[in-house]
DNA sequence: CAGATGCCCTGGGCGC
DNA sequence: TGCGCCCAGGGCATCT
């Protein structure tokens, strides 16, 4: 489940492959099955012949910058994956679409699940415009995580969670965060003292700088890849997502699982309040 | 507004 | 061994 860590360490991987290199051939065989997509035929038409400039991260989405200003849009969604590969390379299920570089190969997206999204857009501000301040940015000081969680009712993993309200955190993140910061994932913003909040934002900035140091987190399933296809190592460092009926690392309590909104939950009932 | 539920989808794990 | 069930969950729609 690709969240910002995962995503950001494809961005890089990107960035490196491939800015510079023109796309000669995209052939979108399964594009339509995406959740979100352009037509095949618009995608070919916008893509091929250009050259990649740049590659961004906003959230869960990556964003192929080309040189005619369009953007070629990408969220892995669930089970995605973008892989480099030799153009000769054996064309795996679920490939939904393959980009043809001069000279560099090919770029795969690969999504048995398709809940994937990829489109090629001019107006990439609207069509993201769902999306809160990204939860790496810059400008997202404590100053401002703690003015923007006051007066919010809403309970703390919900929020960390609302794309609209900071972008790139998923359930697996979420746990983590909240386990590094003591903090129950059913409190309430709105209760937060401000030096609980600074707690917030600091779990939030330091557990996803070292989820991305590691280049992301690789479950049992293996459905996050990196460009590379080789699985991420932040796994080894959970504290609270998947450790049920483990001891805490902190406090040696036993991490429990709870359901909540139809997704697992993990904590541990001492230390986190 | 907050929160719960269901839907999309496939592969893997488990119990029988 | 094989079958069916359940689970994983991002984002969105829908409801209470």
């Amino acid at each position: 489940m690709p969240e910002l860590p995962e995503v950001e360490t494809v961005r890089r991987d990107l960035e490196q492959a491939f800015v510079g290199c023109q796309m000669v051939g995209v052939e979108a065989p399964g594009l339509i099955r995406l959740r979100r997509h352009s037509l095949p035929s618009e995608l070919r038409a916008r893509t091929e012949g250009r050259t990649l400039m740049g590659v961004g991260r906003w959230g869960k989405y990556l964003l192929l910058g080309l040189d005619s200003g369009d953007d070629v849009v990408v969220h892995l969604g669930m089970s995605g994956q973008l892989r480099a590969v030799p153009s000769q390379a054996p064309t795996l299920p679920h490939t939904h679409v393959v980009v043809t570089w001069a000279g560099a190969g090919q770029l795969r997206l690969v999504d048995p699940r398709a809940f994937g999204e990829l489109f090629v857009t001019d107006r990439r501000r609207v069509e993201l415009a769902h999306l809160g301040v990204d939860a790496m940015d810059p400008g997202l000081t404590a100053r401002r995580w703690g003015a923007a969680l006051a007066g919010r009712r809403v309970r703390l993993k919900a929020l960390l969670m609302d794309q609209r309200f900071v972008a790139g955190i998923g359930n697996l993140y979420a746990d983590e965060i909240l386990w590094s910061a003591k903090l129950g994932a059913d409190g309430r913003a709105c209760d937060l003292t401000s030096r609980e909040a600074g707690r917030l934002w600091r779990a939030m900035r330091v557990t996803l700088t070292a989820a991305i140091e590691y280049r992301g987190s690789s479950l049992a399933d293996a459905q996050y890849r990196d460009l590379a296809g080789a699985v991420g190592r932040y796994q080894a460092f959970h504290q609270a997502y998947g450790r049920e009926g483990l001891a805490c690392r902190r406090c040696r309590s036993t991490i429990v699982r709870v359901r909540a909104g139809g997704r697992s939950a993990f904590s541990c009932p001492r230390c986190q309040r």
